[in-house]
DNA sequence: CAATGACCATACTGTGTCGTATGGAAAAGC
DNA sequence: GCTTTTCCATACGACACAGTATGGTCATTG
């Protein structure tokens, strides 16, 4: 150990920031650790979020990360709760405008959550629910967002003239449809795909 | 290892059963080794397909599995090319009799997959659409498999008199809808779910 | 400046897993 | 009956990972 002929920090690039005394103390913090969690988590999935692979990721060690945690158990629940928070107040940011046509919020939902520009967030997703075919608590956390989501565009069904048990079913096949154009591999199916995605939106969509 | 004192077959309990002379030999071959795999694979997925449980699942040791098959991606292969075949038989099983109403067929499929009875193959799709996510090879499969599964549908949704764009959309539309609702937590969104996959139903096949 | 506490590195134990080497038992072939 | 082949058990080495223990470093505080 003594017989090192150079710290590992002077090999390693500076991946954690040189700590001056203008910076305002870049520290890692139970937060930083789970922004990472997620960042590897939506690559690697639940299986493939490891302590000693996460703490490589962060430039530090695993001794740091059972300073922030009590176990691997606790970064799991931080990145359900975080993820679920997030949603929640996704869905809401993106909904809650109703001065719109509803019609025209809906499309935007399947467009937002259509769009390749949402491809990790989409990662996130279909990674939080293979996690929650075996854990309870990510499968409870899935329902309430699943719920709320429903809810939400639910209403703009309701909103744009359609009866409640209809609305319902709209709902229902929107994220149904969202999330399963994100399971599939259908690329070469047409060399049309926006207007496929278009007619499947307005399918979805219109009365 | 000669100085033992006692042979281990003389404490393990007879885990696979005594071979009498009666019994039609119940030797293992790499189809049953498969056929287990494929038992822990949609309960556990990749990650969790591991030699020394599979082993333990047969009631062998891994010393069994490696006379069998080269490594663990061999086995990897083979449930993978077991998987596309049966899927490849059986949308064709599914499709092929074109003798009735192709609204009906299309219902027909919609009913088949989205099931609760179907609670293991859809396990399977599940898991290995996540085992797409990072392995090439799976994801070719599941290309190749959506493809061939769009085809079927999109004839049948031509056949009940639709231009080809929109068979097309419909196509895609079916099977997002069926993968996506078993990706979804929903049960207690409404207490009629079979109204409401009713009229999903009838959204995606209908004119 | 000394002491405290926050934050991280290092070293260790224990377990699970992959893959290999080798031996043993039972059946098949001669 | 003896040998060969088939199929599986046992033992081993190497590695990755979870979690603990303990020491080190640096900033902050008094």
């Amino acid at each position: 150990m003594e017989n090192k002929p150079v710290k590992s920090t002077a090999i390693k690039p500076p991946t954690r920031a040189r700590r001056t005394s203008a910076e305002p103390r870049t520290q890692l913090d139970p937060n930083a650790w789970v922004d990472a969690a997620i960042d590897v988590f939506a690559r690697e999935g639940v299986t493939g979020l490891r302590v000693e692979v996460l703490a490589k990721h962060c430039g530090v060690t695993k001794g740091s990360f059972y300073w922030h945690f009590k176990d691997r158990q606790a970064l799991l629940d931080a990145v359900l709760a975080r993820w679920k928070e997030g949603r929640i107040r996704d869905i809401e940011k993106t909904t809650a405008m109703m001065q719109g046509d509803p019609r025209d919020q809906l499309h935007y939902v399947i467009e937002v959550y259509g769009a390749n520009r949402n491809r990790k967030g989409m990662s996130i997703e279909l990674a939080v629910r293979d996690w929650a075919r075996h854990d309870t608590k990510a499968a409870a956390v899935v329902e309430e967002v699943d719920l709320y989501r429903l809810e939400c565009t639910r209403k703009l069904f309701v909103n744009s003239g359609m009866t409640d048990a209809e609305a319902k079913s709209r709902s229902l096949l929107l994220y149904a449809c969202v999330f399963g154009l994100s399971l599939m591999h259908y690329t070469h199916f047409d060399d049309n795909l926006s207007d496929l995605k278009q007619r499947i939106a307005e399918r979805i969509v219109s009365s």
